[in-house]
DNA sequence: GACATACTATACAAAAAAGTCTTGATTATC
DNA sequence: GATAATCAAGACTTTTTTGTATAGTATGTC
């Protein structure tokens, strides 16, 4: 039950690019410098979440990246969702045990339901958290 | 944000202990047979959840383990925590960036600010769960 | 239109985690 | 008290994930 590093440090990113702000495009460089990772690392999670439309990027000269919609309007789910995908869903999928393709709870699966109910509150709060509730206030946010 | 496999199947072996619920010990080679997993994974696992005193164990002939406490009293957020330590905590201590070993946002951090919010929800929620919420109804619980 | 800047995309290496294996210790039963 | 059953603990291998490197494409400026 934790982070993984892509989605922490490409929220990170998000966070500076919303902080900067403006409708100049902020470079990768500038990202790199601004957080302490490598530039070649920042281009990779530029990339997943230029994928998920999350922001948009300006070749050339004087390009960059900016937000591609508000930070009002981006919520961690889909953040999150962009740098991993897959991470919260179909649990009873992805772990089956040895016993073959099927979980060898079939039927009677507690799991499951357990796990939809965690991950529809996890997700509920991530859906109320914007990145713009994290650009701006260096408090804690009750959302 | 997803679950290791040693969490999910860690708590998946609880609940067949839960399950199988009686005095009479359960031995590795029975969950692992009703899991689908192997004798040695198991082992590792229980020995995990051992440690941190969610189980106890008898060894020899007749030997096996069972629940170290009711499963009513055994709360999910125990259970994860016995199987990844460390998991939701101290999110600005494991990723630095490369600036050295200090947070670049070291002072004015916001993501620690968001993330203790987000896993005091989370943290919130598993503790409302506890082990024999799963064991018993393969309906979703509403905690 | 040549050149420098900056993003795009994929292949590769390094690190972390998962899962297996082996050796050892303990206990009931005969 | 010898034996078979069973857990204990750590070393080892494999897989997954993270992070880096590299070759390629687009664009603004002179």
């Amino acid at each position: 039950m934790k982070l993984s590093p892509l989605e922490e440090y490409g929220l990170r990113c998000l966070i500076q690019l919303a902080r900067r702000g403006g409708v100049q495009p902020v470079t990768i460089r500038q990202i790199s410098d601004g957080e302490g990772l490598s530039p070649a690392y920042v281009g990779k999670l530029m990339f997943l979440l230029q994928k998920a439309d999350l922001v948009r990027s300006t070749r050339g000269v004087q390009g960059g990246y900016v937000l591609a919609r508000p930070a009002r309007e981006m919520t961690l789910n889909e953040v999150f969702q962009a740098l991993d995908p897959g991470a919260l869903e179909d649990v009873c999928g992805k772990f089956t045990g040895n016993n073959g393709a099927a979980c060898v709870h079939d039927g009677s699966c507690s799991i499951k339901a357990v796990w939809k109910g965690l991950s529809e509150r996890i997700n509920g709060y991530l859906e109320r958290v914007s990145v713009a509730d994290l650009a701006q206030a260096p408090q804690l946010q009750e959302a």
